[in-house]
DNA sequence: ATAGGGTTAG
């Protein structure tokens, strides 16, 4: 998921490329400097006609290459040049500014800003533009209200920095109150709208108003592209007065992104003129299709291709994991940008190579956000949090910023491996870059905050989304079912409905779940008969599975067992699993061991199930069963998930798996947890050796549960984490029944909030309860 | 063909 979203991201970033200086610079400024002075002449008299004045063309020339050099990324042979020139003009300082803007040196344009003697109109408009360009709005701003005067150009920088970062109503305002308007402002708040999803608005807008430029039409027509309103892009480009290679290219697009392949066939055909924009339309189309071939064919067709067609193919066979095609073709790139780098790195990270995902990141000439992004979401996502961490740090340090897909994408590691520190240091450094706003970013703070056991805090980041979508609404409301907040969970699905929003098919878990975990069984079957009738939402194998688990908390084993038979398709391993579940809390064995034995036959790799019915049968001290499912285990290659637990303190994520002596404070960590089971003991505690697999002494079995990894965890936070704290663990598999019930008690005793994330859904313990109400 | 603001493909 995560990657199909950096591969986006990749997909959408834009890049140039920066070959090094070249020598002889030097050598070269002379040369224009002498050729020029015979030519001086004639352009001081072209000044006075002109009644302005005009600058001796030897400066004109060297501030020409400049530019060039500048152009082409040589910032370097742009500054001596800049140096040797005897004399300079503002278009000089101008020139120097602007080309270490668009090579991404903020900090040396700034510095040239402050030392440039006479700033004029056109510095502080370039200075401006660098500003939000590099995702500044704040500074932009500054300037903005510091400049001595301000023209249409300054005015539309301004508007345009407001619309790129989400703040369309700061754009309307500025708009309104231009003193003069041209085309690019009309122009600037069409973007606004169009860019932040406000195609309806947009298009008043666009009906409001007699005339536009090309550019405008495009843009609307981007819009419903974005959309995915063919229709009315079709409607665009056909009233269109006059099209552009742009008006063909969207158009194209439109449809190839759309899967509608022959009409943008006919559209490529038809079209006057067809560039590389073009042809990778019908490129990429393919791609997005999934027709590698078809794609394959037209790439080795076209007449030019430019970074961007090779990353498009490279892209796709990447998408379906065809690695070895994907190096050939990166390999036989001339030169592979930034882009293709990270799209290679991507894909090994989604093929599980990570090694060769981090070999190619270490390779590559320079890295950007997207890199970071990817080499930490593939650490995250095969399990090496550390490294993960370990990589945030290193990309700090190296002074990366992160832009909106790259701050998405690894506030989702964020959730995944619950840093919580992190995650909050992320949120700030969002709010200070003026990124807070705005579907994705937002929708992934509240899911990290959600995933990281922050309920509150996830709400407070919900309240402050302004254009809450279903995923918002979604996101929440399943968080407050995995939390055990079943009654907030349904008030907010109220409000939803109140908002005018349509739930679809996910609101609809999140609501039956909610249900479920609160035990709120007459509601939730009503939900679930009402769906189809009153959202026409039709049931799908995940309604049942938490229908499922509904009726078998409720101990309505039978009710369960005869809504499985009537489903309109096969129970799969989810179904049974919530039926294995409900079996096991109820102690119907026999129940329990079919829906084990159907998970077997349907995920014979599951090994969860293993031990789930190696428990069961441990409890019914059944040990020639559990004998049997070692071997079966040892037999098919199947192993035992490890179960591991962790806990974060400042920063740092701590790691323990069961009996572990490895951490420096183990001896301490073992000491207090004696002290914890003579206290719980006297409280009432007696041990659950029924969970231990291990066919040994009662005692011996009692030592075994006092050290499993979420116990160990949960005793660390207790020292380590500040009291009054709430204290967050987490577990990669389900949480321990016999760690459960201590948890409860150790909550009494210690006085604190205990909130554990396992597998499934989290339990905060609080006062002796846990709000799971011991049904998981 | 010297510097600043708007639209398209991954």
């Amino acid at each position: 998921m995560r990657f199909r979203r950096l591969l986006g991201a990749i997909l959408r970033s834009v890049h140039t490329d920066t070959p090094s200086s070249s020598p002889g610079v030097q050598k070269l400024a002379q040369k224009i400097l002498n050729s020029s002075k015979s030519a001086g002449r004639k352009s001081t008299r072209k000044s006075q006609t002109s009644g302005k004045p005009v600058a001796d063309s030897g400066i004109v020339k060297c501030n020409i290459s400049i530019t060039n050099y500048m152009r082409n990324g040589q910032c370097e042979s742009a500054l001596s040049l800049f140096n040797s020139m005897p004399s300079k003009t503002s278009v000089s300082w101008n020139s120097m500014i602007s080309g270490y803007l668009s090579n991404g040196r903020f900090e040396l344009a700034h510095k040239m800003f402050d030392q440039m003697p006479h700033r004029d109109l056109v510095s502080w408009n370039i200075m401006i533009t660098g500003c939000i360009r590099n995702k500044n709005l704040g500074a932009a701003k500054i300037l903005f209200d510091q400049m001595p005067e301000r023209d249409v150009v300054s005015w539309n920088a301004l508007l345009s920095g407001y619309a790129q970062n989400g703040y369309v109503d700061e754009a309307k305002r500025t708009f309104d109150e231009m003193p003069v308007k041209n085309e690019i402002s009309w122009n600037g708040i069409l973007a606004a709208y169009v860019q932040n999803g406000r195609i309806e608005e947009a298009r008043r807008l666009f009906d409001s108003k007699g005339s536009w430029a090309v550019v405008s039409w495009n843009c609307l027509m981007g819009g419903y592209l974005k959309k995915r309103m063919l229709l009315e892009a079709r409607q665009i480009f056909d009233r269109m007065p006059m099209r552009d290679e742009v008006s063909w290219n969207t158009m194209i697009s439109c449809y190839a992104q759309n899967g509608q392949m022959e009409e943008a066939k006919k559209l490529f055909d038809e079209s006057p003129v067809r560039d590389v924009f073009t042809w990778t339309a019908i490129v990429s189309g393919y791609v997005q299709n999934g027709m590698l071939d078809e794609a394959r064919r037209v790439f080795d067709e076209m007449p030019e291709k430019n970074a961007v067609s090779w990353n498009a193919m490279i892209a796709g066979y990447v998408q379906c994991n065809k690695m070895d095609l994907a190096r050939d073709l990166f390999e036989a790139m001339s030169c592979p940008n930034i882009s293709s780098w990270n799209t290679m790195i991507t894909g090994y990270a989604q093929n599980g190579d990570i090694v060769e995902a981090r070999s190619l990141f270490d390779r590559m000439p320079c890295r950007d956000c997207i890199s970071w992004a990817a080499i930490i979401s593939g650490y995250a996502q095969s399990g090496h949090s550390e490294e993960a961490l370990h990589m945030f740090v290193e990309m700090k340090r190296a002074g990366e910023m992160l832009n909106r897909s790259a701050f998405t994408c690894v506030l989702s590691t964020c959730a995944e491996i619950a840093a919580l520190e992190l995650g909050k240091q992320i949120h700030g450094r969002l709010v200070k870059a003026g990124l807070e706003m705005g579907y994705y970013v937002g929708n992934a703070l509240l899911a990290m905050y959600c995933k990281c056991g922050c309920i509150e805090e996830a709400y407070d980041v919900f309240g402050g989304i302004s254009d809450k979508d279903t995923v918002s609404w979604n996101t929440m409301i399943n968080g407050y079912a995995r939390h055990g907040f079943g009654k907030e969970a349904l008030k907010l699905f109220q409000n939803m409905e109140r908002a005018g929003m349509r739930p679809d098919d996910v609101t609809m878990v999140g609501v039956l779940s909610a249900c479920s975990h609160t035990g709120l069984t007459d509601t939730g079957t009503t939900y679930f008969y009402s769906m189809d009738r009153d959202y026409g939402i039709i049931a799908n194998a995940k309604h049942y599975t938490c229908m499922i688990d509904l009726l078998g908390r409720a101990g309505r084993l039978d009710d369960a067992q005869n809504l499985m038979r009537n489903m309109p398709f096969e129970p799969d391993a989810a179904s049974w699993g919530a039926l294995l579940g409900a079996s096991r809390i109820h102690g119907n064995a026999e129940l329990g061991e079919k829906a084990a034995k159907m998970i077997f036959t349907l995920e014979p790799w599951n090994a969860g199930m293993y031990v789930l019915l190696s428990n069961l049968y441990a409890s019914s001290r059944r040990w020639r069963e559990v004998g049997e499912m070692r071997l079966k285990m040892r037999d098919t290659g199947v192993r035992k998930v490890p179960g591991y637990s962790w806990v974060e303190v400042q920063n740092k994520i701590h790691t323990f798996s069961v009996g572990d002596t490895t951490h420096p404070q183990s001896h301490q960590l073992y000491a207090f947890l004696e002290e914890l089971d003579l206290r719980m003991k006297q409280e009432g505690y007696v041990p659950a050796t029924k969970f231990v697999l291990h066919d040994v002494e009662e005692e011996e079995k009692a030592h075994m549960l006092k050290y499993h990894s979420e116990k160990l965890a949960v005793a660390f936070a207790i020292l380590n984490v500040p009291a009054g704290r709430p204290i967050r663990v987490i577990k990669n598999l389900r949480v321990c029944e016999d760690c459960h019930t201590a948890f409860k008690y150790i909550s009494k005793i210690v006085g604190r909030l205990i909130i554990l994330r396992d597998s499934n859904r989290f339990h905060h313990f609080n006062d002796g309860v846990c709000t799971c109400g011991d049904y998981w």
